[in-house]
RNA sequence: GGCCCGGUGGUCAAGCGGCUAAGACACCGCCCUUUCACGGCGGUAACACGGGUUCGAUUCCCGUCCGGGUCACCA
């Protein structure tokens, strides 16, 4: 038996942005490359040229880096096995297509694009096809073609009887008759190869081992085993996932796509999710550890992946337990870092005010789920709302329009006289303060909160706040809470 | 429509012939509490259906139903 490194390759095509379908394939691709000792291989896809769109291949790299899933060999870094681009690999390709033409399992087609799309028109079942007109031409006809220049593909000549039958890592034994596969085309008459055809040249001649890939592919993986035992070239182990679904409207699932959200990785890093919450997430939406544990670091997955925890009926993309993850990641972070994650939504919301940005991160931690959220909950700080005196009433607080004011004022007078400003001051004169009043303390701190926040939900209690915004500009919101309680007219 | 693949609570899922069928998210209560959260405790909720095989089926087989995928000079 011999032993092959493991080599997995994640393929995408450039089209602008990675959908979180395609990020769970690289992820797990790197993560069966990374468990098994292997090596993880970036190749790009490119041989459709009427889609070719400027800048995609860098998202592809920021993607990947931001995700963390470092590649062995790519375009950028290079490797034993390039190019790595496909259409840099352009006339690798014709050679191999001759050569099964040749063998007698492929044949030059030269029917036009207008008689192919009246045959699919006039089709009494859907998915009728390519009715083989040149499979059988004359071997002179064929020649005097090529010789006259005339356009042509070449097509993969596939058994008219019998069945192909190929083993999945996941899905395990599956069988299709061969009267099933079309003949599908391995060169287009643009020269290039199609997506299929340049998947196995490049398989093979980069060594891949393994070959994961969304179940969509699924049915024409016998195509593919054909190809191989044409050129006979050892077959890869194949490992196809399970789909990743999206919930409709009418409450129905179809594979994920844009109708249903924010569905690339950069539309939910835009959306306020930290990238280790999404590949937390992505890992176990169709794999499931041996263990109950649901909080991994990549780090750790590459210990524990393994092909037997992916589960076979696709799965639906829930945004609130990644919400969760989310959630989680943010509360193990430390405030530094926080802050620093942070920084885009709080300079939207405090712009240049300098407030300890570090203690905000502290009392919001906890209470954050997406980084958008920021601005609207930090907002007060850099500017007292309007507010009613109404928010000074909370029954469970036992605090009402008649002793808000006093609590204040008692608050006012304390908070002058306090030595120092910090937490442990305003906090230990505060709690002082409402036991000499005889009341609890939040009959106390509710109006001193709303005075200082203009609003009834805020991240943090009266202390925290009254310290983040310092003696000077608490006591004036407080004076002014005071007032509006006083003439609540002019208000 | 043909073919392929699936079907455990609303969602993600463990289970791989014998269990009171885990756990997580969401949801609902209670507790904690200077608001909201966090946290703690508890709760509602599932083996699609019908036949087999077996002493015994969520688990194995068949059928039905349901869902998804695929049938391009797209990937």
């Amino acid at each position: 038996m011999e032993h092959k490194k493991v080599r997995t390759r994640f393929a995408p095509s450039p089209t602008g942005f990675m959908h979180v379908g395609n990020l769970r394939t690289a992820l797990y691709e790197y993560l069966i490359a990374r468990s098994a000792g292997g090596e993880f291989v970036l190749r790009i896809e490119d041989t459709d040229q009427e889609r070719k769109i400027d800048g995609a291949v860098d998202i592809i790299y920021k993607t990947l880096r931001a995700a963390g899933l470092r590649h062995d060999e790519g375009p950028d870094i290079g490797g034993d096995y390039g190019p790595y681009v496909q259409s840099e690999r352009k006339n690798m390709y014709l050679p191999y297509a001759q050569e099964l033409v040749q063998k007698g399992q492929a044949y030059y087609c030269f029917c036009s694009k207008e008689r192919l799309d009246s045959l699919r028109e006039n089709a009494d079942e859907p998915g009728a096809g390519y009715d083989r007109h040149c499979r059988d031409l004359p071997q002179e006809e064929v020649e005097r073609l090529l010789e006259q220049g005339a356009s042509y593909v070449i097509r993969q000549k596939m058994p008219l009887t019998g069945s192909t039958t190929f083993e999945d890592a996941v899905y395990g034994t599956i069988t299709v008759d061969n009267s099933e596969l079309q003949d599908q085309i391995l060169i287009k008459a643009d020269g290039f190869p199609t997506y299929n055809f340049a998947n196995v040249i490049d398989d093979h001649t980069m060594n891949i081992t393994t070959v994961v890939r969304g179940s969509e592919y699924l049915s024409s993986t016998p195509k593919y085993n054909l190809l191989y035992e044409a050129f006979g070239w050892d077959i890869p182990t194949y490992v196809h996932l399970p789909l990743i679904m999206g919930k409709n409207d009418d409450g129905s699932i179809s594979k994920l796509s844009k109708r249903h959200g924010a569905t690339s990785f950069e539309d939910l890093t835009a959306a306020g999710f930290l990238p280790e919450a999404i590949i937390n997430y992505i890992a176990l939406l169709g794999w499931a550890p041996k263990d109950n544990q649901e909080i991994f670091s990549l780090q750790e997955l590459e210990q524990v992946f393994d092909i037997s925890g992916i589960s076979k009926s696709p799965s639906v993309f829930d945004y609130d337990k990644l919400e969760w993850f989310n959630a989680e990641y943010i509360k193990a972070m430390t405030d530094e870092a926080f802050a620093q994650a942070a920084a885009p939504y709080f300079d939207k919301a405090l712009g240049e005010q300098s407030f300890d940005r570090v203690k905000i991160a502290s009392i919001l931690r906890q209470r954050t789920v997406r980084l958008t959220e920021i601005p609207e909950k930090v907002a007060f700080f850099a500017a007292l709302p309007a507010y009613g005196c109404e928010l000074f009433v909370n029954k469970k607080s036992k605090t009402t329009l008649e002793n808000a004011g006093a609590m204040l004022k008692a608050a006012i007078e304390a908070m002058e006289a306090l030595p120092g400003w910090d937490f442990d001051s305003i906090h230990d004169g505060l709690i002082a303060l409402a036991q000499e009043l005889g009341v609890k303390n939040g009959t106390l701190m509710w109006p001193v909160r709303i005075a200082l926040s203009g609003q009834t939900v805020t991240p943090g209690g009266a202390v925290e706040i009254a310290e983040i915004l310092g003696r000077e500009e608490s006591l004036r919101r407080l004076r002014l809470g005071l007032e509006k309680l006083q003439h609540p007219a002019e208000s």
